[in-house]
DNA sequence: GAAAAAACGGGGGAAACACCCCATGGCTCA
DNA sequence: TGAGCCATGGGGTGTTTCCCCCGTTTTTTC
């Protein structure tokens, strides 16, 4: 009996309990070490050598997109599934760019999880519903007459940029117009190029979109007493 | 023997499958509901009437604060036990504000919240050991004179901040409307309070304040390319 | 040197939002 | 017992957004 070894990287003690329990009822997987943090997770990966390595993305000291890059670089045969809260585009294109081999929801059932371990381990890839949903959509075949093809994430040119800017900081398209000196007209052409490439379809998603990414600033100050 | 009735609350699967395993095998804690977000707690609370809930933060549609303070105005015995992967200050004293009896971090061992559970269950409070070093910190009598009373902001109200996260997540005013089957009308008016009090008038403006006080959650982090 | 983006501009229309007006009933607080 | 806020609902109006359609010019890329 080949059991799939896995190392568990997540900062949450109840999250990795969970896991071993759930996971460690299936026959076929071996869970062989546990991370709590990112670079754990690269020091374990690399003296373990597991199958597949399980990453969760937001961990303290060195993030799981990190800890996938040095892990890659160093062992580059290692099978990684990212496991997330969220689906943001930034975080699935960035975990697909530095090698992990598929990404899962933190809304996913072990059972899927399961799956999913076993579906990478076996050479495949493999992404949570939602998650090919907006790969699909971030990328428009760019294919390479070489064959060879980078499924590279559209990026947002420096205009764009400029007008998601302006729109997370609450201006309207009239507003940005006479700001940048064009027509309102073009300002909106920017904004749907803008939803469009981002799957975004509303400005409030736009302005979380632009303070996740660093576009704006949003720090914290009063609490609402 | 009387086992513990709780009831679960988180949006992430695989954190409630972990929770149902490790506090299932404990011999005193019985689970008997589970929901996915904070409607659904508030729902399921009523409903069940558990001893002890133990509610998650960051969920979709109406976060943990919102939910235990609802919970709690229906159900005023209500043993809130707040789950959160921070530790904020803010958080923790909203989350005491609003009447949550204990907070416990996702770092923390289900044996530990299992003794949490039993010490809200058994009628005292229970804080995670950084959480209560940040309280004691935090707590240097708030109290000003009496009558004092510096220009106070206006504070949100509970179906204001309800609204406020739905805005902050994109719905629009009809979608809300069906949300929390009310018109359109009222979550018009609802939107022109919350502008009103926080003197911000457009969309984008909100979801920075939504985000900057943690109504809602957005995953910032992350550089590299 | 052709193809693809980027940046620019516009018409028109449906939906959503923002800001006025109005009202009822409930609750709390001084 | 009012004053004040909260939650609910409605009418109306103008603005803004969002999504189609249609162009041009310049720059970048293969």
């Amino acid at each position: 009996m080949n059991r799939i070894t896995v190392l568990l990287a997540d900062d949450h003690t109840i999250v990795r309990e969970g896991f071993r329990q759930m996971l460690g009822m299936e026959a076929n997987i071996e869970i062989i070490g546990e991370a709590k943090d990112g670079r754990e997770a690269v020091a374990l990966a690399l003296k373990l050598r597991p199958d597949v390595i399980l990453m969760d993305l937001a961990m303290p000291h060195l993030n799981g997109i990190e800890a996938t890059r040095q892990v890659i670089k160093a062992f580059p045969t290692a099978r990684i599934l990212i496991l997330s809260a969220h689906s943001d585009d930034a975080y699935v294109a960035e975990a697909i760019k530095v090698g992990a081999k598929g990404f899962v929801l933190k809304q996913t059932s072990s059972q899927d999880v399961c799956r999913a371990i076993g579906q990478i381990h076996a050479g495949q890839t493999f992404f949570s519903p939602s998650v090919a949903k907006r790969l699909a959509l971030l990328n428009p075949t760019r294919r390479t007459r070489e064959g060879a093809m980078v499924a590279k994430a559209r990026e947002l040119s420096s205009r764009e940029t400029e007008v998601l800017q302006l729109i997370a900081e609450g201006s309207t398209n009239k507003h940005i117009a006479s700001e940048l000196s064009i027509s309102a007209k073009t300002v909106e052409k920017h904004r749907a190029s803008l939803m469009a490439k981002l799957a975004i379809h509303d400005t409030a998603g736009l302005t979380r979109y632009a303070i996740s990414t660093g576009v704006i600033e949003n720090r914290v100050q009063n609490t609402t007493s």
